[in-house]
DNA sequence: TTGTAGGCGTTATCAA
DNA sequence: TTGATAACGCCTACAA
């Protein structure tokens, strides 16, 4: 491996003067700059992580921790992350953890470890002692995508609350009085919160909630057929259905088209995948940011990594978009900041 | 920071024990074993990879080049690649290429400056002279998806080939004597693969091709859209169409509805995603191994790392599936190697 | 079985 | 403006 003291032998000048030409830090005669650069080029010389985080502390690397990437969606935040801390300069470490709290920790603890920078979590639940651990450790955090309770740090989420009371809203406003509504088990904030809007929307219009019309037991693929499917057969069905999650999404659909329903009911679904433009019965969506909380995050963590403290704390919500079919154009962009 | 000196100041011993202790690298009494462990648990010590890395010169990172991470497909090779990695306790760093030849030299340069212990690298094009200085530099990189001529490297892609040849003959099998064939500009191996795959299907049924039937300039959602809508306007349309990429898949599903042409034609796309059974017109689909991709591309990387040489040399064909309409199953799965 | 000490490639302080 | 040199935290001969 070619070091500083190579390029400085090759150059005729000191290790010193080599440093200050890499990083620029002391003003270097235009001569030896060009001796150095020289010398750099003929050995191919690469400057060494490992020295240099060894004496900075810095590694120039953020760490993204990802509870769940069955869910496609994740590919955007992966993706917006990478983009923008490629952009400043920043290399981007991916985790696992696999919604297990474990490997969350694993995750965290490798993060401490190789000296990250920054860490980005998507956290498996609603809490992880560890992390606290790791707030004493003072390398800074953000979340994306859920918050943990009781932690101070910031948190760009998804206002998914509000994101479904406008797409209740927006079928009460076409003229449904009976709306579906499938989650899971309400057990994260995510579900818990979509509930939220959809009361509200149901209130706002002085409609009665009917228990029925809930399913809060439903879970992937499966679950969101089976809920749609006794949903149907109810005496009094609903005209139209909501469902909070991408897979359950799919398996609603095609309870719809085994129940050849389509012309009966009406559907919004949750993803942003291109695919469901193209999908029968046309659905509307309601899409996650998930894009732009992969570029807050980041933005955040550069700038707590650089000192600054962000202005928004502890949370920043970002919209989510309602897409309504057969419409190219969003019908709604309502943009909230608390 | 805490570093090893604190922990051998803690528990009364060298710092040389200390280390063997965390390494298991010699044999150490029972008794200090305790005093240690007792030590790092008190003062919350974490091993500096900085310091360990210049010692040791290996990072326990492998970096992963994609060059287009739009594709959603990406995200299962991310996944795959992570998972397998984890398992073996190597961490992961990603890094986009963006299909631009100098940022996949930049990541390139990263990973080498970052001591990665090896590259699983998506390459953007056919060439790119700084992967023979990575070579050089003797760390170990395997090429997923894509080969880069004259580089001696292991390679691991899926047998597009093959797969369009089962493809095709499905249609054959089932009447179809005028196939359309849609792809980009040809200047990749995918698509040149794929319509090999293609010729070779007709030939073997004695087929005569005919080149009104091929698109080689469609590109992207527009292109396939195009494409197909062009095809549907001859005086003897082709029965099916065959398209050799998930955005055109997109734009010849729509042009086909446009058309209201879906009772007339038959579409074989490609892609993986689950959003495709949903679509309507019902679409045959082959899907590319990315998963495997990923996952094998990793163990490679490893072996190679360990310097074990992998036995399947240069390339390493892995069988796309296909994926038939209307049927659960896939109608065929052959695997082979070369 | 345990300890001492040199050096990995940088950065940064201090002299020159 | 440039150059010596002492850390940074760890591993690993080599000694004891």
């Amino acid at each position: 491996m070619v070091s500083m003291k190579d390029v400085s032998n090759e150059a005729g000048v000191s290790i010193a003067t080599v440093s200050n030409v890499i990083n620029k830090t002391k003003y270097v005669s235009e001569e030896k700059v060009q001796l150095v650069q020289n010398a750099i080029k003929k050995l191919g010389y690469v400057p060494n992580a490992f020295a240099k985080g060894l004496k900075t502390k810095r590694s120039g690397v953020i760490s993204l921790i990802l509870h769940d990437t069955f869910n496609p969606q994740y590919m955007s935040l992966v993706n917006s992350v990478t983009k923008t801390a490629q952009e400043s300069g920043y290399s981007v470490m991916i985790h696992h953890s696999d919604r297990s709290v474990n490997k969350e920790k694993e995750a965290l603890m490798n993060s401490v470890s190789n000296s990250v920078d920054g860490i980005i979590l998507d956290p498996v639940g609603l809490k992880n002692e560890y992390i606290k651990q790791i707030l004493q450790q003072n390398i800074p955090i953000v979340f994306a995508g859920l918050s943990i309770r009781g932690i101070n740090a910031p948190c760009v989420l998804a206002n998914i609350k509000l994101g479904t009371y406008e797409a209740i809203c927006h079928l009460i406003k076409t003229n449904h009085r009976h709306i579906g509504f499938i989650t899971n088990a309400l057990n994260t904030n995510l579900s818990k919160e979509s509930f939220e809007g959809y009361k509200k929307a149901l209130e706002d219009f002085n409609i009665t909630m009917q228990s029925e019309y809930i399913k809060t037991n439903a879970s992937s693929h499966t679950g969101g057929y089976k809920a749609v499917t006794s949903l149907l057969m109810l005496s009094s069905p609903p005209s139209a259905i909501f469902v909070a999650d991408e897979l359950m999404t799919h398996g609603a659909i095609e309870a719809i088209n085994v129940a050849k329903a389509d012309a009966d009911v009406e559907l919004i679904g949750l993803t942003n995948n291109e695919w469901s433009n193209l999908v029968k019965p046309k659905i509307s969506v309601i899409s996650l940011p998930t894009s732009e909380i992969g570029r807050l995050s980041t933005e955040i963590i550069i700038d707590m990594i650089n000192g600054i403290k962000p202005n928004v704390m502890p949370k920043e919500y970002l919209s989510t978009e309602l897409f309504i079919k057969n419409s190219d154009a969003h019908a709604m962009h309502i943009n909230t900041e608390e």
